[in-house]
DNA sequence: TTTT
DNA sequence: TTTT
């Protein structure tokens, strides 16, 4: 199975960074704000704003770095919960959990050229083709 | 500004087929059961149950094409959207708007391999590097 | 078959425009510098440098607006193709297609906003779930 | 920066396993069909044919679960790098690694739906939004 | 509840 | 042949 999610865009607000209270892991949300490449009947170009998650060190990362309005890039999964309402409505979600997120500022340039999620070490013996 | 997103799943149930009132499009709707490749604390293998979104002649073919259980793979993009409820509550949607769709179950290999979404015509002359 | 490519990095040189003798398409080709999130045994951060191919008006726009070290998101497929050399040797060759093409720096963000490359329109009546 | 790649097509081989002389890491390496979802002028339907790469323990599971002409779904990144032939030239090759491979056919559903690749554990606890 |  |  497959599912694989690329976003580039700005973030609506400033990401909101908290630590689960059980096991203190740290998780930080925002929204990103996508423009769309083509405008409505209305002749506006509209936006997607897709909810993100990260989690553990990257969470912590943009917390610091990111800010309302920076531009960041996001590559992830989608994620779908559910959850009950405080009045026992069952409510869905979609959201787009992110395994590498992009600083693509140019001040935030230093920072948004580390490695600050990375997925494993890579061989660079042997190159195999 | 970028928003792609690649899945393969399957269908948790057949696709529903609509047209728009006003102006008679095609739309069909159905979600993708994508497993996640890990399991939970309680061992089982979880999933995402992903609503996507077909327009037009694709979104006839989805609906001839595809069944409950069948494994699909879909390019598209996220889009998000809000409605009010009928006791006008606003609610917030996230899907997946396809604009490709492919059909990966062995049966309907000869329709699977049929174009029936593209994003334009290709030049073969000229080769660029 | 699905086929997706997702890029951000920079030019390493100035983009080439040219035309096809025949039918007379614009065609853009650059190099995209995409910097890996590791570094090597050396302690340098790696790049990988990907040929990339533009078509048509896309490609005009990609010519007027980006530069040696632009930040550009590629979003496209990736083709391969082979061709003789002058003494008749083959070689194959692998490179991405854009679809489309975002202006990321903050420069250019006036025409990185702009649609050059869009997929089709879109139908705004009846949101489907 | 960002590079991301997802493919689905069939092997035109069988899988090729070899371990990396001085460290014995697992490598293996294939060659992905992947049909293109228009036909060309002489009405045949063309493939891009990408040679893929993958690392420890996938490159062993996909040496033993994939055979010439089974479909398979990819998602990694592209990579470059240049080698010298043999009369001392000068070579650039451009191929896909694969940070994780799924098993598409149905018969191989039991190992398909495996975890052999996983960028790691998720948190279970404590939803964001 | 939305960004440039 | 490589970018910040």
């Amino acid at each position: 199975m497959i599912n694989r999610v690329v976003l580039v865009g700005r973030l609506t607000k400033d990401p909101e960074l908290r630590y689960t209270p059980n096991t203190g892991i740290a998780v930080t949300t925002f929204t990103l704000a996508v423009n769309r490449n083509y405008t409505n009947q209305q002749g506006e170009r509209d936006a997607d704003f897709i909810p993100v998650v990260v989690w553990r060190t990257a969470a912590e990362h943009c917390a610091n770095y990111l800010r309302k309005g920076s531009l960041a890039g996001v590559d992830g999964r989608i994620q779908t919960r559910s959850y009950e309402t405080p009045d026992g409505q069952k409510r869905y979600v979609t959201e787009v959990v992110a395994e590498n997120v992009r600083f693509l500022d140019p001040r935030s340039k230093s920072v948004g050229g580390e490695d600050f999620t990375s997925f494993g070490e890579e061989v660079n013996e042997d190159v195999p083709f």
